[in-house]
DNA sequence: ATGGTCGCATAGCGA
């Protein structure tokens, strides 16, 4: 089973992109965030014809939105929390039915949080921070089995997920206080599956900034895309890649791709 | 210290 997950910043612009990505990796699985479509305009048909008969998505106009294609049938959580009371299109909770081990999958867009650290003066910093708060007290009380959790969540939690550290630490998706808040939440019922493949203190980064003039040169990496996974999957998770090579692709996304391969 | 680049509601916002 083949996991794949990506902030496509905008699903409609780079269909050729998941094309390639389909054509490469066959992932049996894609998460998809920002995908800044509006339900009506979903390419339903499109990822139909690559594959994936099974879809469930949420979008809005310009921006967010999120969306699972799969192989194998999905049944979307049918009461699913509005975070923050804002429903905007950032989470998508489904059961996958598979024929010897479903599990349920969770896929993510957490909000960015604005430029200054700030709850106070800063309205989206205070949103991300609920955000992640309401998230921490609701997989308290979820189930802890067969679950897994992939997304954006726009925070790099260890030293080691970001190109500098000292000079991240005051700056928004590294700061003290969002690296606290997405440990305690990961703690709920997961582990971080990147890094039991890729331990620190080696780097590993999903994100590279459209304003570099050359990102592979300056490296000016970050870590925000995650694959977390309830520990009894631990025995069962083969391999993570993430597929730095696609930030070189024609018209790419900030964000590139990563999958995991689990045996079930 | 500043500005740098994307995508969508094609203007200014959010990232």
């Amino acid at each position: 089973m083949r996991i794949m997950t990506w902030n496509i910043n905008s699903l409609r612009l780079r269909l050729p992109l998941v094309h390639k990505l389909v054509t490469n990796y066959s992932p049996d699985i894609l998460c998809f965030q920002e995908t800044k479509v509006p339900d009506p305009l979903f390419p339903h048909q499109a990822l139909q014809d690559m594959g994936y008969p099974f879809i469930a998505f949420k979008g809005m106009k310009s921006y967010n939105g999120v969306a699972i294609a799969s192989r194998f049938p999905l049944q979307p959580n049918d009461s699913p929390p509005d975070w923050c009371m804002k429903t905007d299109s950032r989470h998508l909770d489904v059961e996958i039915l598979h024929p010897t081990t479903s599990f349920r999958l969770h896929n993510f867009y957490v909000p960015a949080g604005g430029d200054i650290p700030d709850p106070e003066s800063n309205p989206k910093f205070a949103h991300k921070l609920a955000f992640v708060k309401e998230t921490t007290e609701w997989f308290t009380q979820t189930p802890s089995k067969a679950t897994i959790l992939v997304g954006d969540l726009n925070i790099a939690p260890l030293p080691e997920d970001v190109w500098s550290h000292k000079q991240l630490l005051p700056i928004v998706s590294h700061t003290p206080v969002e690296t606290e808040l997405l440990t305690q939440w990961q703690k709920t019922i997961f582990v971080d599956a990147m890094r039991l493949i890729t331990p620190p203190p080696e780097k590993l980064f999903t994100w590279w900034s459209y304003r570099n003039r050359d990102w592979r040169k300056s490296n000016r990496g970050r870590r925000l895309d995650h694959i977390w996974i309830t520990p009894d999957l631990t025995t069962k998770l083969k391999t993570i890649e993430v597929l730095k090579d696609v930030r070189d692709w024609e018209k790419t996304s900030d964000h590139v791709p990563l999958f995991m391969d689990i045996t079930l």
